[in-house]
DNA sequence: GGGATGCTACGGCGCCGGTCGAAGCATGAC
DNA sequence: GTCATGCTTCGACCGGCGCCGTAGCATCCC
């Protein structure tokens, strides 16, 4: 077959666990030093720099030099879309398995609110999404997504630039939560909501983690334009 | 972290080139026994047997009982989509590479029309989108797609029976070819078009390949409904 | 029944690759 | 200049896993 053997080795790449947390630490989107990759992966920077290496070779990692430093990140969105689909299974398996393993407060912040590469996951996001869906604003489903004139209103009432995409139609993609199962708003869309929240101060990243927190000031704000209260989760 | 074990374990499944070979043997969403997937692999019956046990353990794989045969086939549409993000990404680097491998007449018949889980993918699938797209029928990019009124209409006149989904929307995911790079028709629109040009004659499976070749009638059909004639390609 | 076929369980061999220690280069601080 | 920091390269160790041979179990044919 012609791809197999990059198919394969791509998948190897993956399978270390030290690799594979590296990887999964990126995929928020952000740069992170090699010398952060390797505290976080539990192992020494010459192996971390070894695995680093093969993984920007392989195309799955770009890396720029500042200074004395070297940013590495997820080459692309493929890359991260690739690394989600891969968690999707991989929790899907966990819920077949009999014991649910123990999850700490830190998971329960990243169970709530976290970034996925480029736009928001977790039960806020998934409450977001079933929020607009269910006011008619956008249409979901486990294969894709589409923005109404009601949804276009809505987001431009509420000051969010919406970009246009070919065919005049904005486009979101369902993006299926690792944690709750459930479509959430990925695509231009869940790109330009992301970043509008955090703009607008209605959310903060939580120092080196992809967990999310909602300031005062963007409880009000979902309150007021999504109904949704601290409470509800 | 939560999942990154069972993140890093999926992916070492995938990774071991055998069970790799008989994963993308089976993502044209057929089932195989054990000894078909074992030749296709290069290796012993006895070797394919333990690789199958742990992709079933893992929840990658159902596997069925029939008679002294043993019927192996993905377990989920989850995990066909799951290998195709990675054979895109795959492809990705093989196009950075500068070394074209050699393909052979057999991989030319893939790369025209070859069955993608559920749905038809290759240099045909992707024409077809395209002119679907070109005529406004349906409306696609990277993240999503829509079926518009009249494509609704163009498919009806077809005598294609369309799946309603949630919100009165047919949906269609695009799937990024890895051949091709560019996204083709999967979703529910992808499956129904699947089945309808394989139960009217317009299509035919190739030996146990995942390649399909378009009959006679199909061409005039493909010629008549989408403008596509076989010298296009 | 006897024999053939499809598949699985067990044991041992061999090797790929992940790991770290030590040393070598860069870049920046002073 | 001298030193410190961040990262990489090299060499060697060794554990894990893919592999097959042999044997055992289930199913079908005659």
């Amino acid at each position: 077959m012609l791809s197999t053997a990059g198919f394969a080795g791509i998948a190897a790449l993956i399978g270390d666990p030290a690799r594979a947390t590296m990887l999964a630490l990126l995929l928020d989107g952000r740069a992170l030093t090699a010398s952060e990759l390797a505290a976080a992966a539990g192992i020494t920077p010459q192996t971390a720099s070894a695995h680093l290496a093969r993984l920007t070779e392989a195309g799955l990692l770009a890396m720029e030099r500042q200074g004395r430093h070297r940013y590495h990140r997820l080459a692309s969105a493929a890359v991260a879309q690739m690394l989600e689909s891969i968690m999707a299974v991989a929790a899907g398996q966990v819920a077949v398995a009999p014991v649910r393993p123990r999850t700490g407060p830190r998971d329960a912040a990243m169970r709530l609110l976290r970034s996925c590469y480029d736009h928001l996951a977790g039960q806020v996001a998934v409450a977001l999404a079933d929020r607009l869906a269910a006011r008619g604003q956008i249409e979901l489903s486990p294969d894709g997504g589409a923005l109404t004139e009601a949804g276009r209103g809505f987001f431009a009432e509420m000051g969010l630039a919406l970009p246009e995409a070919r065919g005049g139609r904005l486009i979101c993609r369902p993006c299926l939560d690792w944690s709750e199962r459930r479509p959430h708003l990925a695509g231009r869309l869940g790109t330009a909501l992301c970043g509008f929240c955090l703009e607008q101060g209605w959310m903060r990243r939580v120092g080196d983690s992809r967990a999310i927190t909602v300031t005062p000031l963007g409880w009000q704000a979902l309150h007021q334009r999504f109904a949704l209260s601290p409470q509800d989760f």
